[in-house]
This record gives structure tokens, C-alpha cells and sequence, in this order.
DNA sequence: TCTGGGGTCCTAGGACCC
DNA sequence: TCTGGGGTCCTAGGACCC
């Protein structure tokens, strides 16, 4: 069988280039993707996190996800620019887009990275690295922004190849050269290998991915049990996955938000879990899904999280179906302390089809649904929350009047 | 006024059933 | 009547990704 032939593109500093793009677009003289700055939440409210930085904030030692405050320590006069999620999301739809033309075979990773299988390509572009080249020179061209690719024979190399060097890079890890290109690199890189899968493998000696790729078969199994496979395969370069094609349904939708200031005021949590209930439902029944499982999480001002799940005997994707039963899991699991941040998350989903229903439920779930859909309509065509209940009305207004 | 938000997948323990 | 054990589902928590 021929060999597998897979790209990873991935947007360079991509938050950081899309609003780059956007300032010159509107007139800016200056490219900020020039100056040491970074894309950042308000400190205000509570956001003031570092979500992307131009390659000159990264020669200050800036990390992504690391606070305002530290960034700014690092680098007195960053500039500081706040999200477009909306202009990224329009930047991403694009760039995936104008890509669909080289291969049907595409799966979004995420909103700025992608896999693509070009295996059956291989009669139209005889030579994949030039093919690579080509792409990055147009999305350049096209868009006004860098991308790295990784060319491989799966898509774990590909996506180790395209982190190599940055920005505006092709590079390929191909089997013959995992040995040289992958073994040499300190362990943490590796995919899938975090914070605490670091520590737990430099404490049985394992350093760099060539000493995962090499090291005992039976001492790895024996502390890392099932995750043992993947890190050796991993290792050396072993993936079998396929690139699977995106489609909009998820596994669980869920919304939070870091309060303005901690709060315990039960009240105030429950008008949060209305305007939760009725995004994440509405997202919901925008994938044609019914959610079984309703789950409440807090994190308390020291950082901890706890969450507190229930079940609905019937899954639903109904605004008050799902709010009666998160407002039933707070009273249970609320214990008064002040929470920086509360979330709702709906999963456990079925589809459409193989929903069982009552039959005086679906009398009153088809009279309950084209209300919905029309509120939905309505919702979408002004903005989020124009249809809720008076109470909650206040609050967005309030936050609305605050952000402009 | 230092620490966002949205996902996926896995694990361990308990309940329950046979 | 001397207390096994497998399977499955649920819950809470955690690791990791972007």
C-alpha cells in the first residue's frame, strides 16, 4: 500500500496576525506583528491573559497564557490589543476554504490548524514539499498572513514538523528522518506530553523523545499503564489515525466566564445559568442534538475546580428543560463560597433520530419547538440575548453598555 | 487589582445487576 | 449462607490541546 502523505498547516501567531491583517486593513500604518505586542483579555474584567504574541514579544520570554501583568514585566512597553473573535472566526472559515480546493480530505483541528490528507493526490502534485511551498507562498499572497506546514505520512509527524521553526516554514518529518529531526527534541514537545507527563518521565529518566523511543518496554508499561502505547508509538513517530472530515457536531458544548469580582450571591449565579442555558441549548439544537447530561462548575478564588453533574431522563435540547435541572444541581451542589468563575456544560448528546419521546411529550415538545425556533431566528439575527426573560435583560444591557 | 474559554479523552470509585 | 466476580453506567476529577 503507498504510503499515507499528510499536511498540518498551522497559522502563525495566528490571533496576533488575523488582527495584524485587520488594523492595515482599516487604515494602520503600522504592522504590529513588527513591534513587540500581544492579543490580551481586559485586566478589568478579570481576562488579562496572553493569548497570542508576535515573534518579537516571544524574544522577551512572553508565553501564551501567561497574565497582562507578567508580559508587561517582561516588556514595559508591549502594546496590547484585545480579541475579534468574530473577525478570527471569518479569518479561519476562509483560510479553510481556499484550502478545500487541494484535497476533500480535510479535518479543522482547530480555528487556526488543520490536517489534510493529500494521499490520492499524488498524480496532480508530483512533488508534495513544492505543493507545500505553493500553498504557504498563496495563503501569503491571498491573505496577508504566515502559515508553517508539516509534511508527513501521518498526522502526528505532520503536526510535530510544522511546530519545528517558525514562522513561515515548510518542513517534513518523513520515517527516515524521525531518528534525526524528532529523537533529539526534549520530551515535553512531544504531542499529548504536558506538564505533569514531563515530570513523571524525567523521573524514570527519560529526557528527550529519542529516550522515550528506546526506553524499556515493560518499566513504561509499568507506570503509565494504558498511556504507555501511545508514548512509545509517539515516540517514534507511529500514528494511525485517519484525517477525519469535520462535521459541526460536538460532544459537549459548554459555557463559563470569570466574574467581574467573585461572587456568592445565589441569585445573581442562577441569571447566569439562564444566559448559559439558552446559549449552549441553542448551539445545541443548531447540531440537531438532544443533551442527556447537565453539568454545573465553579472554580473558587483559589483555583479549584469542582463541578456537579445530573442526568434528564429524557435528553433535551429545550431552553427550560435544561435550566430547571441546572438550577435543581445548584441547589444540591452550591456551598455559598465566593466563585471566580461558574460554568454550565451540556453532553452525554443523542441525535435527532434515535430520541425517544412520549407521546404527550411530543405533542408539547412540537409546540415548544417552533416557539424556539423562532426565538432562535430572532437570536441570531440581533445579536445573542434579545429574547430572555426582563431579569436577564438588565444584566446584558449592563455589560453591553460597559464594553462600548 | 495576576492567572480565559472551549473542547476531547481517560481514570478511579461506587452503585447496581446478574 | 462465610461473603466471588464481571459488566455497565454514573460521577467527579484531571490531563491535555488550541
Amino acid at each position: 500500500m503507498d504510503e499515507r502523505i499528510i499536511f498540518h498547516i498551522d497559522v502563525n501567531n495566528a490571533f496576533l496576525s488575523w488582527t495584524a491583517v485587520k488594523l492595515l486593513n482599516e487604515g494602520l500604518s503600522q504592522d504590529i506583528r513588527n513591534i513587540p505586542s500581544i492579543i490580551a483579555g481586559s485586566e478589568k474584567e478579570r481576562h488579562g491573559i496572553v493569548l497570542a504574541k508576535s515573534t518579537i514579544a516571544k524574544k522577551y520570554n512572553i508565553k501564551t497564557a501567561e497574565t497582562v501583568y507578567q508580559a508587561q514585566k517582561k516588556c514595559p512597553n508591549i502594546k496590547i490589543f484585545p480579541p475579534d473573535y468574530q473577525w478570527y472566526l471569518k479569518k479561519s472559515q476562509e483560510l479553510f476554504e481556499y484550502l478545500a480546493q487541494y484535497s476533500p480530505t480535510i479535518e479543522q483541528f482547530s480555528i487556526d490548524e488543520c490536517f489534510i490528507d493529500m494521499t490520492g493526490t499524488k498524480y496532480l502534485y508530483k512533488n508534495y514539499i513544492e505543493l507545500a511551498y505553493k500553498i504557504k507562498k498563496e495563503i501569503k499572497e491571498q491573505f496577508g498572513y504566515t502559515v508553517n506546514i508539516g509534511v508527513a505520512n501521518n498526522k502526528l509527524c505532520a503536526k510535530m514538523a510544522s511546530d519545528f521553526e517558525k514562522p513561515d516554514k515548510v518542513h517534513s518529518l518523513f520515517k527516515s528522518e524521525i531518528k534525526s529531526k524528532l529523537w533529539p527534541l526534549p520530551i515535553e514537545d512531544l504531542f499529548m506530553v504536558g506538564e505533569k507527563t514531563k515530570e513523571r518521565l524525567n523521573k524514570i529518566n527519560i529526557n528527550t523523545i529519542g529516550d522515550l523511543a528506546n526506553c524499556n518496554d515493560k518499566l513504561l508499561q509499568q507506570y503509565f499503564k494504558n498511556q504507555a502505547n501511545y508514548l512509545k508509538n509517539a515516540a517514534n513517530g507511529m500514528d494511525n489515525s485517519e484525517v477525519k472530515i469535520r462535521t459541526d457536531k460536538t460532544s459537549s458544548i459548554s459555557i463559563s466566564q470569570t466574574l467581574p469580582q467573585d461572587c456568592s450571591d445565589k441569585e445573581k449565579l442562577k441569571e447566569y445559568l439562564l444566559i448559559y442555558a439558552e446559549e449552549t441549548t441553542r448551539k445545541l439544537r443548531t447540531q440537531k442534538q438532544y443533551a442527556k447530561t447537565v453539568v454545573i462548575f465553579y472554580k473558587t478564588s483559589n483555583f479549584k475546580i469542582y463541578s456537579s453533574q445530573a442526568s434528564l431522563e429524557n435528553p433535551s435540547n429545550n431552553t427550560n428543560e435544561i435550566y430547571k435541572l441546572a438550577l435543581n444541581i445548584l441547589e444540591k451542589s452550591y456551598n455559598n463560597l465566593p466563585v471566580r468563575l461558574i460554568g454550565l456544560k451540556l453532553t452525554n448528546f443523542v441525535s435527532d433520530n434515535n430520541r425517544q419521546l412520549s407521546f404527550f411529550e411530543n405533542i408539547e415538545q412540537d409546540k415548544n419547538n417552533s416557539v424556539q425556533q423562532t426565538i432562535d431566528k430572532l437570536n441570531e439575527k440581533f445579536g445573542k440575548t434579545v429574547i430572555l426573560p426582563a431579569s436577564i435583560k438588565i444584566i446584558n444591557s449592563k455589560s453591553r453598555n460597559k464594553e462600548n
